[in-house]
RNA sequence: GGACCGGUAGUCUAGCGGUGAGGAUGCCGCGCUUACAACGCGGAGGUCGGCGGUUCGAAUCCGCCCCGGUCCA
């Protein structure tokens, strides 16, 4: 049996009862078992194990000592799976709450940094769903054209097929068969995860349905003239033989050699201009060479004519603005079909005709352009021979390193040559500014906020948008081309004939649509449209949308425009920009460098809660960060202890205890642990919901983990035990009890997002209402009283703590002794909240009995003694031990300092007048209690010098 | 070349005009206590990147510089 667990058995129920409703008959803590964790080593803590596991079996069901995170957590899942919990309505009620998952690309398994954007978007759902929202969340996969043919491409290279050589229907075969691979482990992965997607709603980017929604916003965009076929100047990928977007540019610095080039006159006159170029191999594509209009260098040369190297044609000396006439000798070759800066200048000169292409679609020389030496030959070879060429002919002048940027394809790392080609574009401007204006008014906000300069800045300098691609893997693009009269037919349907001219001989263009062409519309695809869907209709617009800063201008900003084009409505509310995570060497993973862990990993060896928990704590989940076995160990240390919190609470659980329906109520005569804990919960529970909502779930996590170790864990359950255990009679007891179930079980609620597993499996071992704690409502954050006086009153009592159990430590009282101690309060207030507490003092801070000394008594004799501003601490010595002199001397000295700085700033003038006047009071009062406290450590230094020159 | 973001103990971070600059982790000391050694208690550790300025008062606002990162050309 061992490591089998059965979760009451046809307990949970398929659906979620109807809100309401009232719930079915409670449901009991099932019996439990499990593996125990591995052999510990040291025998001691055994022995203390074995007492407290019989102690266990005399008060109920036990929870083992350490939970099995794999087990408990495939059991939920199931669980939730069979319950249909994350299945949303079709027919909502109420307030919806809906975001799809940014599909991933198959072109790869996800990575750690899709783990973080999944469980800030689980912490969210999780919280909607159990606020009572109707929640969505849509998973997908992305067909990732040339990222993933390019994948596939690599992949049959190893087995030594050329992809561009298989037919295309095979070619698309091997990418369906990678895709199917990759979309069951990226499936297993999200599972491992336990995110509450709604796998019934799943969608791929290149379904049917995906088919057709883009294929209709091609026709309509065309037909609005916001979609051109033109013969404009692209980057074009060499390697992958496709144009590609600006985005898919990435620029690098890199030297390469600048080479002065005589450029001779083409009349015979000795000399000619001096021409700097990179690239010598595109000098048979030059019409001119251009010089500045102000430069009086060449005031002369311009209207010349000078002879092309290596040709024997000649060209024009032209003069241009744009010319930078520092650069070389401030001429420049002007090769319109290869440099976009060249082909500005050919605009503006109607005198200069358009040269034939001088490279073919994998960078190779051609064309009538071109000597006969030179044709075939691919960019590198060709500039090596260039370069000696124009050595041998002496038109070669110098050559020097240079430094510069190198455009190279994201996807293929090849070289981008700039080339005018014909393609399809989308006109950006009106859909850049709609975005813009939406932002501005804030009918979408982007978090964190500090992105906004950056996404408006785009949207400004944003270019036309390239969506053709030469390659196989993608929707085709929806046009036909009459063979006859060369028109274009654009239609939702394939044309039978030309509407223009009757041919039945129509090609469809042999191109595909770039994937992002579809990814943008996924917000509303995903849902359905462009059918008049119900989901569409009930959960759209969407919430949220979290994805990670790199995608942010090739698909977030692109989802904006196709959302207000297309739907009239801003596709979700709220962006949320996670940030990068950082390996331990501080490198930011990515697929591209290899170093992320695969998530399934991870997961097995250190459980999801564990991971998803060290994702959002402790280093913020919208800034970059590392991840790695230190936050992993935090975690996991963190999900022990509330494991453990169960494990001492369930005892105090009597069979039959009713699941806490409302907090405790508790009068001024309850004990104070049981008040103050109630207003930390409050405290905690509302700045848990507030943090959320405001999309920080760093925030959220921090305070309950702060909660939960500190508040609830060191002090409350320390504090609660006596009275838990009913030494304090019977009333303090039930209170006590009462109180825990109560805050602990809140507790379990507000972690449920963060850690969904073990808070279910530890919440079905209290007594609960309802089937899931997935399905269980969200605390109101009003529902316990908030007391800030208790909490003042708790803080001097737990100062009190700290002081004697600090002097303890510094006069070396042994660990196991109780020695008598001594307050002597600072004041009336103090001396009242410690005397209420004297008992709780003194087992806290293991003195006994602790007195409170009145005003004007002596200090016993042989203690040690701290002066702490709630009053003197004293400890009664273990024997004669070394003078406290030194230390109190040290305390002194500091204090002393920090009167001065006081006193300084109250004689300072324009302090006294300009400040608040409260800041004033303020700074007087510390100043007061300073010299007070200086004064006693006086008095005790003299007392002390006096007492060893004695006897 | 143009911008943007960040720089707080060994590491990661909170604070964003008035605090004795919080917390986590790591480090050191002690380990009594049947929830927890994956733990408890205590401690040490900081010129808040540098220099100027504004202000009665600056980690916090402004300017310049240095370092790290990112985006755009």
């Amino acid at each position: 049996m061992d490591g089998v667990h059965r979760v009451g058995a046809g307990r949970v129920h398929r659906r979620r009862p109807a809100r309401g409703v009232p719930r079915g008959e409670r449901t009991r803590p099932g019996v439990r078992s499990a593996r125990h964790g591995a052999p510990r080593p040291r025998p001691a803590r055994d022995l203390r194990h074995l007492r407290s596991r019989e102690g266990r079996l005399l008060s109920g069901p036990a929870l083992p000592p350490r939970f099995d995170a794999r087990s408990l957590e495939a059991r939920w899942q199931a669980e939730w799976d069979r319950g249909a919990a994350f299945r949303a309505p079709a027919r909502p009620e109420g307030r919806t709450y809906s975001l799809v998952l940014p599909p991933p690309n198959v072109t790869g398994v996800l990575t750690m940094g899709h783990m973080l954007g999944d469980t800030v978007m689980d912490v969210l759902v999780r919280h909607y769903r159990m606020v009572g929202r109707s929640t969505l969340w849509v998973p997908g996969l992305d067909h990732a054209g040339l990222a993933t043919q390019v994948e596939v491409r690599r992949r049959l290279a190893k087995q030594g097929i050329r992809f561009e050589e298989l037919p295309r229907e095979r070619a698309v075969q091997e990418i369906e068969a990678w895709r199917a691979e990759h979309a069951t482990r990226i499936e297993e992965q999200t599972r491992a995860g336990g995110f509450s997607v709604d796998w019934s709603r799943f969608r791929y980017t290149k379904d049917e349905r995906s088919a057709r929604a883009t294929r209709e916003v091609f026709v309509r965009m065309y037909g609005e003239g916001l979609i051109y076929r033109g013969e404009r100047m692209v980057n074009w990928d060499p390697r992958l033989r496709t144009a590609i977007s600006d985005l898919e540019v990435k620029h690098f610095e890199e030297t390469t050699e600048l080479l002065y080039v005589r450029y001779p006159w083409a009349d015979g006159t000795p000399g000619g201009l001096e021409v700097a170029t990179v690239r010598p191999e595109t000098i048979f594509g030059d019409v001119a060479v251009a010089v500045h209009p102000d430069d009086t260098r060449h005031h002369s040369a311009v209207g010349r004519t000078v002879r092309v190297p290596m040709t024997e044609r000649s060209v024009p000396v032209i003069a241009d603005a744009g010319i930078d006439p520092a650069f070389g000798a401030g001429a420049l070759k002007i090769t319109p079909r290869h440099d976009l800066v060249d082909y500005e200048i050919f605009q503006r000169h109607p005198e200069l005709s358009m040269p034939p292409d001088i490279f073919d679609d994998g960078a190779c020389l051609t064309g009538p352009w071109v000597p006969a030496p030179f044709q075939g030959l691919d960019v590198e070879a060709a500039r090596e021979r260039a370069t000696e060429e124009l050595e041998r002919s002496g038109l070669l002048l110098r050559r020097e390193p240079y430094r510069h940027t190198v455009a190279r394809s994201e996807r293929s790392d090849a070289a981008v040559e700039p080339r005018i080609s014909k393609q399809w574009f989308v006109r950006m401007r009106g859909l850049a500014d709609r975005v813009a204006a939406g932002v501005r008014a804030g009918e979408i906000r982007i978090h964190p906020e500090r992105w906004d300069a950056t996404f408006f800045r785009w949207l400004e300098e944003i270019q036309d948008w390239c969506i053709s691609r030469q390659i196989v893997w993608g929707h085709p693009i929806p046009v036909d081309r009459c063979r006859r009269c060369g028109q274009d037919v654009v239609a939702l349907e394939p044309p039978t004939r030309c509407p223009s001219c009757g041919s039945t001989e129509l090609d469809a263009d042999p191109d595909v649509l770039d994937t992002w062409f579809t990814s943008w519309l996924w917000p509303f695809a995903a849902l359905g449209w462009p059918e008049p869907t119900e989901d569409f209709s009930r959960y759209y617009p969407t919430n949220v949308l979290v994805t990670g800063r790199d995608i942010m201008f090739f698909w977030v900003a692109r989802m904006m425009m196709s959302g207000y084009h297309f739907t009239g409505q801003p596709p979700f509310a709220d962006v949320y920009f996670t940030g990068m995570l950082r390996d331990e060497s501080g490198r930011r993973m990515s697929k591209h460098l290899g170093n992320s862990p695969d998530p399934l990993d991870v997961i097995r060896a250190h459980g999801a809660d564990t991971v998803r928990f060290s994702l959002v704590f402790p280093n913020p989940t919208d800034e970059d960060g590392p991840f790695g076995p230190g936050p992993l160990e935090n975690a996991r240390n963190f999900l022990t202890k509330v494991w453990n919190l169960a494990r001492f609470t369930l005892p105090y659980v009597a069979p039959g205890t009713p699941p806490p329906s409302v907090a405790p109520v508790l009068d001024a005569t309850s004990a104070r642990e049981n008040r103050w804990i109630l207003s930390r919960y409050r405290r905690t529970a509302e700045e848990v919901t507030e943090a959320i909502r405001s999309f920080a779930p760093t925030r959220a996590a921090t305070a309950l983990h702060a909660f939960v170790r500190h508040d609830l864990a060191d002090r409350y359950v320390e504090i609660a035990k006596d009275a838990l255990l009913g030494r304090r009679g019977e009333p303090a007891q039930r209170d006590a009890r009462t109180t825990l179930l109560f805050v602990f079980e809140r507790t379990l609620k507000l972690l449920h997002p963060f850690v969904p597993h073990l808070t279910e499996e530890l919440w079905h071992a209290l007594p609960h209402d309802g089937d899931l704690l997935a399905l269980a409502p969200w605390p109101a954050t009003d529902e316990a009283p908030a007391d800030p006086e208790v909490e003042v009153e708790m803080e001097t009592i737990l100062e009190a703590i700290r002081w004697l159990r600090n002097l303890r430590a510094e006069e070396g009282v042994p660990a196991e002794s109780i020695p008598p101690a001594w307050i002597r309060p600072s004041g009336p207030e103090v001396a009242r909240v410690l005397r209420a507490e004297q008992g709780m003092i003194e087992r806290m801070a293991r003195v006994h009995p602790l007195d409170l000394l009145e005003e004007g008594k002596p200090q016993p004799p042989g203690v040690g003694s701290r002066v702490a501003p709630l009053g003197e601490c004293y400890v009664a010595r273990p024997t004669a031990v070394p003078s406290e002199t030194e230390s109190l001397a040290r305390e002194r000295e500091k204090l002393a300092q920090l009167l001065e700085k006081a006193r300084a700033r109250l004689s300072d003038e324009g302090f006294v007048r300009r400040a608040p006047p409260e800041v004033v009071r303020e700074a007087e009062t510390k100043a007061e209690e300073l010299t007070e406290r200086i004064r006693r450590i006086d008095e005790h230094l003299k007392a002390d010098a006096s007492s060893s020159a004695g006897p």
